[in-house]
DNA sequence: CTGCCATTTTACCGGC
DNA sequence: GCCGGTAAAATGGCAG
């Protein structure tokens, strides 16, 4: 039944079952997730707005800031820094 | 503390934090989901085929069953299925 | 004018120009496209499976062959085809 | 060949034939834009760069404004806003 | 030519 | 029950 055609079945096997496996792990988060909101919600709170709080949060924890040297080079370039005429009023 | 505007802070601040611990154990399951599948891949499997057979197991099989049934109609109705030419043939 | 940091704001902008040019032609293209699906839709016919054709179609008929293939040998090596068992029943 | 099982293949057809249609349109576009970008790149421009700027002027032509005041209510029981101690702080 | 990253597409979930 | 938005999967381009 295993080894046909020159893969082994029980290998397979064992990765497909770790994989499920950690898949339920992640529906089972997923639901307490859901129940939180689902909670946050009966007490009144806008699920909508706490989810871009969260989304906040988590881009202001992320480097972003690097390139954005660079970017002032061609913002400037462009004249998009406030102290130039921007594209903006072009296109406006 | 911060109770303004009619909402309280410190609620809000418990669902927020939770929510974003839940998001992080969901980060760490997938990564863990990813690293299977690239040992998977590593030792040959093919990942897409996999996914495709997780998928399979995931389904009940009667909408397994169904899906294809409505496909084949869909083919047949455009002519992509061989089965009408080829029985044709075979009487033939 | 805004030739800041050797770099051509002239030029950039003409380039930016370009590109939004093409993408607001793309995003009526894609509009299209939805339309079109849920004019499908709304006399009966199945999205889902629509785009499922489309993909097969869009594939080099070798490359759907040589795919159902491997997803055959990797169902028989985790037992999921009822093939051998059919077999030896039709045997017995 | 057409009218199978109780669907149309010539309607199909028409549905599948518009959507390749409108797909290889789009593909041309692509190509089109991929062009800009190789072009851009090759006279000294950071394409990585180029497509965060086209990015941010998306962003702001679109309202995100709106919900804004809302997001502030939360934000100000959060304490995010400069004036109160902020959640970030805790964070860190 | 392989692995990585960005983009695109698909599927899911909640709301109306 | 449909639609909209959001998260996941897959595809394709790019660099090394």
């Amino acid at each position: 039944m295993t080894d046909i055609s020159g893969i082994s079945g029980n290998q397979l096997r064992l990765f497909i079952e770790k994989v499920e496996c950690l898949e339920e792990e992640k529906n089972d988060l997923m639901e307490n997730l859901r129940d939180v909101f689902a909670e946050a919600k009966s007490v009144g709170f806008d699920v909508k707005i706490m989810k871009q709080i969260i989304k906040l949060r988590k881009m202001k924890k992320e480097d972003v800031v690097e390139q954005e040297e660079l970017l002032d080079i061609y913002k400037a370039a462009l004249g998009m820094l406030p102290s130039f005429e921007s594209l903006d009023e072009q296109a406006a």
